[in-house]
Parts: structure tokens; C-alpha cells; sequence
DNA sequence: AATATTACTATACATTTGTATAGTATATGA
DNA sequence: TCATATACTATACAAATGTATAGTAATATT
């Protein structure tokens, strides 16, 4: 017997609780979040992802646990961490952001390619919101590397002299963001790639400040 | 107000049922676990423990979140390095080495700053024992600055231009490692720092190897 | 020395929560 | 087509669970 559309929902609708709470959901709490007004809804879903392998249970409270068939399955599809993460305070999980698809917003679905768990820590006072992996050398003067894995605040302003992730023509790039007289102006660090300038009556158009850079990772 | 042994070992106790049932335990069960014949006695211990900060909680059924600090803590005391989280854990606890004692191994307790919680997707392959704060712009040609954390594998030896962390003196220090006719080489990759050559008589006296550095991560 | 905190026992109560009963409607497979 | 599984609503009950009351005793703290 296959899982269903509607037990997947559930699954994942309890896979979130997990990751929100750090603790599992009841009945009710499944209920409440898939719109079941009684929650035996939930239960009998329940004994279904249970008989089908996704989940283990006893009759306490908030006593569901998610199976390594369920993690794999939830990985499949949305690419989610592994909830035995969570319960760890002080952890956030950040989408990283692949190919960003054309006419999407940057956080869409279609562009999220898996979450990655990072410690508050590393995302300074005001945390992070995504995560890219940087392609090209053009910000080597400010040591960050291809294939390094930036941290993004989502903003779509910048300050002077900021780095920020930009979208021109649906292609995310980091440079230093400064005003200039009549526009703005995207730098690289990197002196073989020459500025971008955007005059006013270009920007909004072309390009579109998605957040700042406030993190940097490497592995070596 | 500082935590009482009592109030750790609860604490413990919570950390242990979590990590083997993957979903908090209720006051009863810690009851249980402590020998208390009262709930009222664990949740005396859950109002302590959250007034100090090592949980949090709502007053739902196995609602009970340990925080960071609380995570800190018991890796210190459930010796080192990393135990329990084995199982699908994804993030590990890495000690932060602050100023290195002389004498004292790197990992002692008393170079301990204080525990980061790391996912293991950030340290690589093998993983890593311990985190630096880099002190110096030494290896800024490689890209590490001046700030930066780095995550350490423990080992004694390297291999030829690997980025190594090296005690000279019970001072750490971040450089690549070349073999030499005679014996072994230090390498600055900023030429401001001139190289650090050891004869084979003088390694392992004054220098010694502690690992290789497998990721950097930066704030900005 | 007085006071607050810690560390419990013992009992009880009100919620929270899992689960059961009873039923409707639709879809699926043999 | 007939039995089975899915997908719920509505209500109710019993067990699980957080928390309160009322204590005792030891240990810190001021």
C-alpha cells in the first residue's frame, strides 16, 4: 500500500510541528494545522503512516516519531533536515537557494534546493534568511570564493559599501552595493570583472536587491 | 545564581530521554528517572532550570525544549568529544578553543570557551574536533582573516600544503605545512610573514601539529 | 540569626490528550 | 459489483499530564 496525497500532507504537516517546536504534535495540534474539525481525522491518519512504516507511536502524549523511511521520503520531496536536529534550541534552517527560476520570487519553492541547519551564532545579531552558494571569482577581493556558501538577510535595500546579493536578469550575484549620483552602482571586489551601473530609471527593472551578505562559510 | 549539581543532574536526565526516545519527557518521567516519588520535585527542578536558562517549556504535555546554554553545558560535562548525538544528530558540538594554557593539551577543559553547535555538512567528510578564533592576518592569500572561526580536525601529522593549526610555543598559529630536505616548513600565505623552518632535531619539541583546518566560516 | 533557596513527599485537581463510538461520503481494487 | 480502504464529522470518555496545595528538612545567603 502506497502513501497517500493526503497522509503525505499529514506527515508533513507533523514534520513541521517537529521543526517548529522541537517537540511532536497531538492530535489536535494535526488538526488544527490540516483542518480537521475532529481529531480523530488525525488519528486515523496516524494509524495509517504508522501501519505504513512513516511513523512510530505509543499511547502517550506527543509521543510520535518520525521513521528514517519518513526522513527519506520528506528529504525527497522537500528536501527538509532531519527533525532529530530540532530540540536544539538555537538552531535555524536555511533555505539554499539553487537555480533561481525565472519570474519566481527568490524564496519560492521551485528554488529552494534543500535546508541546511546553522547555529544562530553564525548568522550574526540579525540572523539569516537563505543561503546561495557563490559561483564566479568576482568578490575574491573581499575573500569570498567560488563555491562558498553565503548568509543572506533578506532586504531589498541596501547601506553604502554593503555586500549584497542582487538579481539581475534572474541571476543572483554578489557585489558591494553603492549609490552614485544618478542610480546605484554594483561593485566587484575582483578588478578583472568592471562594475555594473544601474541609473535610476533602470533600476527596479533589471535589477533588484534581494539581501545582504552576513555570512561567509568555506570548507577546505 | 549558578546550577546546582542536583538541577544538572536533572537536566542530564532530560538530555538522556530525549535523545532516546527523540520527544521530551514528561515531569513523571523525570520523576521517575531521578527516583522522586512526587512530580511535583521535577517540576520544581523544570521552574529552576528555566529560570536559569537551561529550558524552556509551555505548560503543554512533553513540552520541555533544551537551549543552547543547556546543550553547552552537558557536552562539557558528558566528556569529549561528542557522544550520544551520533544517531542522526547532523549537528555537532564543537569546543571553542579560546587562549591556550601552557601545558595543558589543546582540548582541556580549561582552554574550553565554550561549546558551538556546528551542522556536520559545514566540517566535511571527517568531520571536525574543535573550532579557533584566528588571531592575525598571516593567512589572508588564503583567505582566512583576521576573526574568522575555524573548524579543526585533530591530527599530528599533515600532508604536504595542507592548512594546518600548529601549537609554537603554546601559541596557535594557521599555516600551510611543507616537508622539507631537513625537516618541516611553516608557510605563511601572506609573504609579510616569512616561513617557520624546523629541523628534524627541533620538531616536536618546540612545535607541534594539532590538525588540519577543514572549513572557515566568517561574520561580515 | 534570620531568610531565602533548594530539594524533596504526598495528595489532589483541572487540562490536555489519545482513543473509542457512531456515522457519512468517496474512492479503489478484486 | 462488492468489499475494502480512505477521509473525514461529531461527541465522549479515560488516561496522561501540568500544576497547585500543604507540608518537612537541609543548605545557602545575607
Amino acid at each position: 500500500m502506497k502513501i497517500t496525497d493526503r497522509q503525505k500532507a499529514v506527515l508533513g504537516k507533523i514534520h513541521d510541528f517537529i521543526m517548529l517546536n522541537s517537540y511532536p504534535p497531538t492530535a489536535r495540534d494535526v488538526a488544527e494545522m490540516m483542518g480537521f474539525s475532529s481529531p480523530k481525522a488525525a488519528t486515523d491518519h496516524f494509524t495509517s503512516l504508522e501501519k505504513k512504516g512513516y511513523i512510530k507511536r505509543n499511547s502517550l502524549a506527543r509521543s510520535i516519531k518520525l521513521t528514517d523511511k519518513a526522513l527519506g521520503m520528506l528529504k525527497k520531496d522537500y528536501s527538509f533536515p532531519s527533525p532529530a536536529d530540532a530540540g536544539h534550541a538555537g538552531i535555524s534552517y536555511l533555505p539554499l537557494i539553487g537555480n533561481i527560476a525565472a519570474g519566481n520570487p527568490v524564496l519560492a519553492y521551485e528554488n529552494i534546493d534543500e535546508y541546511i541547519p546553522v547555529p544562530e551564532s553564525f548568522t550574526g545579531a540579525y540572523g539569516a534568511d537563505f543561503a546561495l552558494r557563490v559561483k564566479g571569482r568576482s568578490m575574491t577581493g573581499d575573500h569570498i570564493l567560488d563555491g562558498d556558501m553565503i548568509m543572506v538577510k533578506a532586504r531589498n535595500t541596501a547601506e553604502n559599501g554593503e555586500i549584497v546579493v542582487a538579481l539581475i536578469n534572474d541571476e543572483a550575484v554578489v557585489k558591494r552595493f553603492y549609490k552614485t549620483k544618478d542610480g546605484i552602482e554594483l561593485v566587484s571586489s575582483n578588478t578583472d570583472y568592471p562594475p555594473i551601473k544601474i541609473s535610476i530609471k533602470d533600476a527596479g527593472d533589471s535589477v533588484k536587491i534581494i539581501g545582504r551578505v552576513v555570512a561567509v562559510h568555506r570548507n577546505i
